[in-house]
DNA sequence: GTGAAAGCGCTAACAG
DNA sequence: CTGTTAGCGCTTTCAC
């Protein structure tokens, strides 16, 4: 069947030693850079495996020292364009690390998100990445069990299980998402966010929404809090947000997937922003810089996540058996979606 | 200095043998679901697998067998919708073939290409989805002879070296696009693409444009072309168009990225879309069809694309060793912003 | 500096 | 139906 033409078999040390004339241990020692061999051997054994086009079987020499430079990530739903630049950060750091790296897409589904972590642990991944997407911890105190290295990123998990974890302050930028807003003058701010989606992150913001106001004495007005369960009943709130006799001011976007639907409503009305509402949106869309009047937004140190989620990995890989909970403030970045309200009559 | 508490260790055919008092070739029977064992111990033989979590050594399996279920993609540029929308085709038709996915980003670079390309071989990967990011082709000749799987995404190569190819209508989808705004009256119009990136379909596009012009009997004006290096030069070249005293009526984006940069530096000018300039982007951007008016673009097939690419793969990893190029056709998706200028006045 | 031998976890071939 | 044996490609003793 297969094996059509099939001209260049790939070469195996055995072969090479064969061609080298001297054993597959020296081989082996050669092109691993030990010593064990003589200079001149070993540049005879270099040459012959370059020439030979010699690729070594990762799979045989990790399934011998039991140990992958492979670790897995797990991501919530690949189409967000959080997650791809978290993968950015990772893929990054890995190659500084030289470890590769196996990417599985959740889909916000708990089954997948498990299979993927078998998967990865069948492949003997050394460690993996995961942005739970669940509130289940069951499997991950299993996890724990066995030891697995496992680095906690974006959704925190219990204290208890002892993983590290890249986390954000959602709560206290979202505050100050909040805070920015009120102290432009805004005292009817739109809520909208994600219903579908109940994660830490997410009830983390509306957590920092209920404190800001709080703090500035505001009583919660529960027609501006939209907890929205389809992106597509977006267009409807925001439409009965603008309609609202008392209307609000601003829109506080909690969850970045809401902010086109939202902001291209308003646009669709004719009205201006920030002439006539103003916005801000936690998280930055890849439009929020360009599109005017340029979009204020909280933006997160993503591929930073990444970044240190593969260094905290890599350092539990090599035996720092401490877990290490950090945790990054995001920057409130203004633009010009604001409108102060307060030099005004 | 690994290894804290350790409790659980992972468990192998061998002790889930001694476990259940029989030979590991029982379990492995056993649990592969093949005969060679009675229904009572095979039973027996899962349950016990079952209490210990027994998970299988895909390493040890895989090179038992010499060949794996993973197949590894390496995309031009992972931050590209396009990539993005490709992954999840890939992904999901990998999963219903129960194959793993290992993924890669070039970042647009020839050498991160063909590490990753090696990694992957080296992993023994029995497929590889390429999508090339330059024009060399001795790589691609090089895997040839060696028999590797291989199917081409995006990107075509020479025929000559009888990879498969999932390739979309570059040239006829863009002609098709600059043809709709011949067809409402626009006779200048601009070309905006990048100048960085030449690759096989932004020639193509390029080529469409030429072709639709020619057709119409239009002389093509170098003015009206922008073959862009640096993405952060748009704003600059969209403004020099529209201050040109014979200025465009239309903009034609050819590649993605730079239509936010074009449409933003439009509305800031306070120009309306259609009224004072027409657009039509090949590729959809995640605001196109919300952001209004709503833009009119060539949507591309992409998530069909991976899923094809998959089938193709597999087809081949079973032995089917003809090569396959198969085009799909893009589809010009009418929305807000394009005028038309054949009723008026 | 060198090589032989053992074995990682699994499966396939063979014998009973 | 069952078990023994061998070996995938590599590294790591261990002995010389």
């Amino acid at each position: 069947m297969k094996q059509k033409a099939g001209k260049k078999k790939r070469v195996t040390l055995k072969e090479i030693a064969e061609i080298a004339n001297t054993s597959v241990t020296a081989v082996s020692r050669a092109l691993s850079g030990k010593d064990g061999v003589s200079e001149e051997t070993r540049q005879h054994i270099i040459r012959i495996a370059k020439d030979h086009n010699y690729r070594p079987n990762l799979l045989a020499k990790n399934m011998r020292s039991l140990r992958t430079n492979l670790i897995g990530i797990i991501v919530g739903d690949i189409t967000r364009t959080y997650f791809i630049e978290l993968l950015r950060g990772v893929e990054r750091e890995a190659r500084r690390q030289s470890m590769h790296v196996l990417v599985a897409n959740a889909d916000e589904d708990f089954d997948t998100e498990y299979e993927a972590i078998q998967t990865f642990l069948a492949y003997s991944c050394s460690g993996l990445i995961i942005c739970p997407v669940s509130h289940r911890e069951d499997y991950l105190y299993a996890l724990r069990e066995e030891d697995v290295n496992v680095v906690i990123v974006d959704r925190p998990v219990e204290e208890s299980i002892g993983f590290s974890e890249v986390l954000i302050e959602n709560r206290k930028d979202s505050r100050s998402a909040v805070d920015h807003l009120l102290q432009n003058g805004h005292r009817r701010i739109a809520y909208i966010s994600s219903a579908a989606l109940q994660t830490k992150p997410i009830q983390e913001r509306y957590a920092g929404y209920l404190e800001a106001l709080e703090a500035h004495s505001l009583r919660l007005d529960n027609n501006l809090v939209r907890h929205i369960v389809n992106v597509d009943e977006t267009a409807r709130h925001t439409v009965e947000l603008l309609s609202l006799t008392d209307r609000p001011t601003a829109f506080y976007i909690a969850d970045e997937p809401f902010a086109i639907h939202v902001v291209s409503t308003i646009m669709q009305r004719d009205l201006a922003i920030p002439r006539d509402a103003s916005v801000v949106i936690f998280g930055t869309p890849t439009w929020a810089a360009h599109l005017p009047p340029g979009f204020t937004c909280v933006d997160r140190p993503i591929q930073t996540m990444g970044e240190q989620a593969v260094k905290l990995l890599v350092s539990q890989i090599h035996g720092n058996s401490e877990h290490q909970r950090l945790t990054l403030r995001s920057q409130l970045r203004s633009r010009g979606s604001v409108r102060n309200l307060n030099d005004e009559g």
